[in-house]
DNA sequence: AACTCATATTTTGCATGCAAAATCAATAAA
DNA sequence: TTTATTGATTTTGCATGCAAAATATGAGTT
């Protein structure tokens, strides 16, 4: 009786498909994107694509270009900085959210996803890794009870995706990354809310010079 | 020859429109928006509505119905406490960084607003405390000197305005609004920011107690 | 009265077409 | 060589139409 009405759309899977590919990096930050050239790549009408390129635009991963169309969302280092303090600063009040409030199924959820993360570090698998990365992260998010704080952290996430990624090159990288985390979750796990949230801040100057640092 | 190219769109002045009927109640909560309808009622096609329609979807102010259509978000009492609790949480960051890096020109507007908010109250103009209230947010959301978390505040603000609106009843209502924000101002014109943080805080139990009553 | 099942109606998602606006290209003038 | 100017071309915004899905309606059955 109950069925979850109607499958995906032509829009819905042009904006599922466009999120994919611009957070891989496959569709590089200021590309420009053309309505009927996206029409014909995908076999649909000009109207769904304009339909998928407004609910981008409107989440801030595309920005209507200065003189025609839309492109992929290219920042400044100076926005580069801004938006990166906005994440961290959400993810701040993530952190003392969860520690605030863990419970067992959210202690539980972050431990598996850490887990996650050091496995896939240990064998240097940089996607995986990307993945692991991502499901703690919405483990954190998750702990706060708070689906609205939620959904305002990932759609950060999401922009700032494409920008992170090059971040992970070796091994090394990953090794250290997951090791990161580390001091955090502590304080989330002893619901030291104070504590989390003073750790997010720290790590965001360095984790944002890393950010620079990978993308010229 | 810079002249910012082109008019505001039939998409454009709709999403606009609507935003506005949405925030002053005119479109109450749960209400659902026709497609047909709204073209007709605004001389256009569908087309230009749909646009509109999903822009607002995209900024959680319209959410889609259950069977058909979108309708206007409206939140139980346990989503309402967790959507102002982000709210007053990204408040607090905005309070937060605004008292460090409060520039004078930050300074001047907050103060122009505030004049501005008290002026409304004493003459018990609701409307015009509303619009006088709203500067003032926004003056401090600018004193971030972040655009991001800026348009990250506004965009919770718009969400929250038809429940935030129902505050306000009488000039005594007014009056108390105004007082409150002057030990936040304070604080921030003190560059104090962790004291404009806790004041931000301590105001969040408060405000939202208030706003469930008007919302029964 | 409650439950089917079939049929009518509404609503949606998408394709197509077109006119206006914006951009580009090419030529002429300074 | 730069600067205007004009015409060609692309791109956009919107209207319209239609088929399929969703929903409401109603008759017939238990």
């Amino acid at each position: 009786m109950s069925e979850k009405t109607g499958g995906p759309s032509m829009t819905e899977r042009l904006e599922a498909a466009l999120v994919e590919e611009i957070a891989t990096g496959q569709i590089a930050p200021g590309e420009r994107l053309d309505e009927s050239v996206l029409a014909q790549r995908f076999g649909m009408s000009r109207t769904p694509v304009r339909e998928a390129l407004n609910r981008l635009v409107a989440q801030g991963i595309l920005v209507p270009g200065e003189k025609r169309g839309v492109r992929v969302a290219e920042y400044t280092h100076e926005e580069l900085a801004q938006i990166f303090e906005a994440m961290h600063e959400i993810e701040a009040v993530c952190a003392q959210l969860a520690a605030k409030r863990l419970s067992l199924l959210s202690r539980a959820r972050i431990e598996t996803a850490q887990a996650g993360c050091l496995a896939a570090a240990e064998q240097g698998d940089i996607p995986a890794y990307l993945r692991a990365n991502e499901a703690l992260h919405m483990a954190i998010y998750d702990a706060t009870e708070n689906p609205f704080i939620k959904q305002m952290a990932t759609e950060f996430r999401r922009r700032t995706g494409p920008f992170r990624a090059k971040k992970f090159r070796t091994k090394a990288d990953l090794i250290a990354s997951a090791q990161s985390h580390m001091p955090l979750i502590e304080k989330i796990f002893s619901t030291d809310s104070h504590g989390a949230d003073a750790i997010m801040r720290s790590h965001m100057t360095e984790s944002f010079l890393q950010v620079l640092a990978a993308n010229g």
